[in-house]
DNA sequence: TCGGTGTGCGGACTTCAGTCCGCTTACTTC
DNA sequence: GAAGTAAGCGGACTGAAGTCCGCACACCGA
């Protein structure tokens, strides 16, 4: 079932002209390398654009916004990231029960924002970061699983309320404002899960 | 129970020369109607400042960002929200069973989201949110009716989960981008809050 | 190979949050 | 009431995101 996702390709563009492309390579380089080195908070869109050889005015046409260009940094990764949950092995991937795969879904991303948090919360920037095609797959994973484990359940809403749970600013305010372990966030997301996937009770 | 909140409050400011006392006033007037008249996503902080007649330092001086006089033009609603839960009439206040004080906590939230959305968002700015006076009040009170209501859970992780679920982004994505009515956002959290609250299936 | 054309380039410009610092003035003390 | 002083004032300044528009050159057709 979980097959059938229309993913929302993120790069491709369909066609692009030559130094287009070849900007938009040294673009993402110059910032994956900056990000890398110096945190994404430390790094404005001029020193990017600079350290790519290109012209402000580029970088904003090529990407839109610093979040977008976060992003688009990142989906390399959420590119993997989602081949694994999609026909990678269990619990992540097809096979096991859907509250295992959605354990296996939230610890997943949990160690992506342990790994990556300055740059996950740069690229979440306002409401419109939900309309991200890397989150719509998110979400829509989330509900699938939701509608496997409880048919009768309101999955929309509640893949919604569970996916604000592992929001970047949420994150870094409990993981380093409040030095809480990435063990017991993840166990937190364990019990959360838990709740939410039962059966209603009966009334 | 409820009662032994040490309420962090937000403004006395202990002792204030007369001039500072006025030009706060005159901020928060000024700061409050144009937020009102125009959306407070369409008013600058220089704006502000010259409607209240003041220096943009001294607009600076007394709130520190954009984020907190937000929070400041939102506080008085804020004391008579406390005000309710702590000492007002059930099932918001004292009185009702956890989980009905929870669901009401939740319904009161999303009304004011739905009245102010805007100015929530622009005081909802980074990590640093949570740990708003507001917002620790909020934690507070969901923490003590999910320990009234399951003292074996992880109340701490918990609460905030449950409260990611009422942030001004997703109730402005969800309301207004997706256009879900507020009736089934109230419906969504009340189903949450029912699968949360209720103790952990026996393994 | 050589125009024609429109996509893409670049950097000056605008806007806005937030900072700095020399000047002013409300309160205190005698 | 006068003088001292520190809290407070204001607006010029900084830095960063995002926009605009005249110019260049990559690609296409001949």
């Amino acid at each position: 079932m979980s097959a059938e996702f229309d993913l929302p390709q993120i790069e491709p563009e369909s066609f692009e002209r030559a130094d287009a492309a070849r900007n938009r390579e040294r673009i993402l380089c110059a910032a994956r390398r900056l990000f890398d080195e110096r945190g994404a908070g430390c790094v404005s869109m001029d020193e990017i654009a600079e350290a790519a050889g290109v012209g402000k005015g580029t970088l904003f046409r090529r990407f839109g916004s610093r979040a977008s260009l976060a992003a688009a940094v990142l989906s390399e990764r959420e590119r993997v990231f989602q081949e694994a949950i999609i026909r990678g092995a269990p619990p992540l991937g097809p096979g096991a029960p859907p509250s295992e795969r959605l354990i296996a879904f939230g610890e997943a991303l949990l160690d992506t924002l342990e790994a990556h948090s300055e740059l996950l919360l740069a690229a979440e920037t306002g409401p419109a970061r939900f309309a991200h095609p890397a989150y719509r797959v998110h979400r829509l994973h989330v509900m699938l699983l939701l509608h496997e484990a409880d048919p009768e359940c309101d999955q929309e809403m509640l893949a919604e309320t569970l996916l604000a749970a592992l929001g970047a600013e949420l994150f870094i305010y409990l993981r380093h404002m409040r030095g809480i372990s990435l063990e017991r966030l993840k166990e937190g997301w364990r019990e959360q899960v838990r709740r939410t996937v039962r059966s209603p009770e009966p009334v």
